[in-house]
DNA sequence: CTAATTTGTAAAAAATACTTGACATATATT
DNA sequence: AATATATGTCAAGTATTTTTTACAAATTAG
């Protein structure tokens, strides 16, 4: 699973604690995620998506074999 | 969190057992899912969205205070 | 350069997702 | 009606995600 979270953020010019305010999951939580350590629920990367206002699926990305 | 998954595999034709063969995961859990009883993880959500061909976000919807 | 902010990381605990096995109910087939 | 297939559900266990606290490293601002 590879994201573009970062990027999106950048646009946005908010950091990693803003991000997890707005979408209510801890700063570490969003450095996890965005690190690409592990999949997040679907809800929050619905979440995540929707604070970035694009699809779910133009912010994640499966990758080969998931 | 609601979705679509019962109307989607109705139109393919398959049940949920097939469904939960096509993405590795148990029975049960394509049942809880499409029951809204917990949100899967993101991976998983893209996995069953990318069975029906369709984007993450017309089969699954957040729903007020998520 | 120094101070402040942001990001990375770690460990333990809590919460949630998922599995397995089993059985009950419902829907379809013959 | 009887049989088979599909769905609903429960309980106990495992796996994964998320929180909390804390500190180190990197980047930005003054």
């Amino acid at each position: 699973m590879t994201n573009r979270i970062r990027i999106e953020r950048a646009i946005l010019n908010i950091t990693q604690a803003d991000l997890a305010e707005r979408v209510q999951v801890s700063r570490q939580t969003i450095n996890a995620i965005e690190a690409g350590k592990y999949s997040p629920t679907l809800a929050l990367g619905m979440k995540i998506a929707r604070v970035f206002d694009k699809p779910v699926d133009e912010v994640f990305q499966l990758e080969e074999g998931d």
